[in-house]
DNA sequence: TTATCTGCTTGCGGTTTGCAATCAGTTATC
DNA sequence: GATAACTGATTGCAAACCGCAAGCAGATAA
């Protein structure tokens, strides 16, 4: 009963993959939001996605390796992660964000990360990638001068209301 | 009655634009397959999209702005175009590619476009933005030592069959 | 005239979507 | 210990969407 793929084609695995509505949103949340739980993924979410959804979601990216659940009993929080090919979904989420900036309109307070992100090119997103594997995948924490790129987008967001 | 995005989130105005299963794929086949026809697009199609899907998916990519549809009379090959908008997904295509590659089963035969491009870089891709331009949009050709990229991308899926 | 090609459109049954309400288990408060 | 709030979901339902197959009118070719 496995999916098989429509084709051998990268474009259409990546497609078959995250290409719907609302997995890259929740995938941008966890990733640039840091949001981490359902609850904080339901309310946080700019779109409003439905529960269901939601919950039909990440269950799909678990299975395609996109996330990992953190198992717990039921009725405990349950945390999330990227994974290592999320996190290499960083160059994806800059191009699509430059993309959207230059052919869609968009607010000031969402637009500041995918500025940002555009504008450190591909050195931030190895920057900002490294920090993701300390989060996400318990890397060590490496020795750094200056805030994180994570704190960077924080502060760009919060400086932006 | 115009649609109002769900939020004012470059990614999401991204997702909104092209993020579904067909969208990106027919871009992909106009752009990189030169295909420019209704029969060729249908035909063409390693996933098999459906006639009816492809009519829906032509209508919305146009009314976004992602392709221009020569207006013929009935009957007679209407040409569909890329735009500067969709020349622009080049970026977004070579990283979608490359995530496919290091993170999907491929086969050999797709793999090959991906691969060229990926290997590129955005010098490569800025060169076949140029030459699409030159194709789709009309701009005058220009002087050029050695095969375009359109030729090599063509040469290596030759190589590869 | 006959056949084929053009870009679609239509019917249809099955699946998916999104909204609202609800659920069982755990933790915090009183 | 009772109550309430919070946990990650699940369920019912109507509407939209999906993909398959067939059909369509106009244009072209034999």
């Amino acid at each position: 009963m496995g999916e098989s793929a429509r084709s051998g084609c990268p474009i259409n695995a990546a497609v078959e993959a995250f290409g719907d509505s609302w997995s890259l949103l929740v995938l941008r949340d966890v990733m640039f939001g840091d949001r981490r739980h359902f609850r904080e993924l339901l309310a946080g979410s700019e779109e409003g996605i439905a529960s269901n959804i939601l919950a039909d979601r990440l269950k799909r990216l678990v299975k395609a390796g996109l996330l990992t659940r953190e198992d717990v009993g039921p009725g405990r929080r349950a945390a999330y992660s990227l994974t290592e090919a999320s996190i290499q979904l960083v160059p994806v989420f800059a191009q699509l964000g430059e993309w959207g900036l230059r052919h869609r309109p968009t607010t000031r307070r969402l637009r500041v990360r995918a500025e940002l992100l555009a504008a450190g090119g591909p050195e931030l997103w190895d920057e900002f990638m490294a920090e993701l594997r300390i989060i996400h995948l318990g890397e060590p924490a490496t020795e750094r001068d200056g805030p994180s790129v994570m704190e960077r987008l924080a502060a760009a967001y919060t400086a932006a209301l």
